[in-house]
DNA sequence: ATTATCTATAGATCTATAGATAATGC
DNA sequence: ATTATCTATAGATCTATAGATAATGC
């Protein structure tokens, strides 16, 4: 019998700062899966494969673990981008991974946790701030912010139909396809929208 | 003191029939104001005056209760709307009532309780495979359904934000005016669709 | 007598904590 | 010795049920 027998899948060494590592990623692949109420501490710890109390040890709470979920992955995306390539791009990272798998996992933590009334659903509308900011300069028109919701909303009612209800033939669609026809229709609403790349 | 004192608000008699109607609409309410997991029976029972073991009685289970909130309620405008008219009509049902109060309660209902992976997000979806059916019917493209869905991804993305989120200025826009730019973006995508009458 | 309503509680979760255990570094 | 990890459990919910109570109709 050899001294560390490779027993289960994990064998891991004692490693706070990797399990500080583990224990967010496991959450973000389990809140968009299942929402940030449905999915449990101890499915969470499990799935990073460490001991449910160390989720309070170096979190403090569930809560404060969505926190560092959504703020680490979120924002990113819109302070890295040209607002005039945000919506394709934001689309198109919406749709890679096509159908289920999210590809892009907060957005899917987003629209599964917005409706549980906890602090989800605030945290997570800092986020639509950002996008749609940015998104108004997209257009010279007075009501450029109403129109960048608009956008914004059909980015995330696209999400919605995807990834949460999976509607078919929506959630098969190729992604080349919605982007043309979305990119075509938000053309008239958003002015300085380059045109679909074909 | 006369025989039936005015305490409380609903002094109300004996009456099955009445309670089997009250406690749907109550629970339409709550559903829709913080989803279905969040709400619980005790408060439904509450908001509908009623003791709490009647819902159970009457209904059998908390899930039946929100099957039957769905069904009466949300099925009926896809049936009896004309589909050149059931984008605009359900644009507007969505919009009026402005704000946090929404006018369409089963949406709402799907809207926040879409996420939790319970029995709420299977019933809820079909719902949107007959709005989705009869939107395919205003275009002649082979993919009209394809814009089906994105057409319907877009009511939805806006009741999200809305309803559920609040992003302004979009939660407080006139309906008019989002109605006008919705109208006007697609109709490039659903070609049979009605001019915005404004 | 029938049956709508209410009380009390079983049973199943789930978050969070206190304190024990054991692997590491000096 | 330090500290990452684990065990056990407190405490708070929440759905659902069994059985008691009391308002109705005959």
């Amino acid at each position: 019998m050899a001294e560390r027998p490779s027993t289960g899948p994990a064998e891991r060494r004692r490693d706070a700062q990797g399990t500080r590592r583990l224990l967010p990623e496991a959450a973000a692949r389990l809140f968009a899966e299942r929402g940030y109420e449905a999915a449990t501490v101890r499915e969470i710890a499990a799935e990073a494969g460490v001991n449910q109390a160390l989720l309070f040890r170096y979190f403090g709470s569930k809560q404060a673990l969505l926190t560092e979920v959504m703020a680490s992955g979120g924002q990113e995306q819109v302070r890295t981008t040209a607002p005039e390539q945000l919506f394709a791009t934001a689309l198109r990272g919406m749709l890679t991974g096509g159908g289920k798998e999210a590809a892009d996992l907060p957005l899917a933590v987003y629209l599964r946790s917005i409706g549980t009334g906890g602090g989800a659903g605030d945290m997570v509308k800092a986020l639509g701030e950002e996008y749609s900011a940015a998104l108004s300069t997209l257009s010279g028109e007075e009501d450029s912010l109403l129109r960048a919701d608009l956008a914004m909303a059909w980015l995330l009612g696209i999400g919605l139909m995807r990834v949460v209800v999976a509607k078919e033939p929506l959630a098969g669609a190729a992604p080349e396809e919605i982007s043309r026809l979305v990119l075509g229709a938000l053309g008239g609403l958003l002015e300085y929208l380059p045109p679909a790349e074909d």
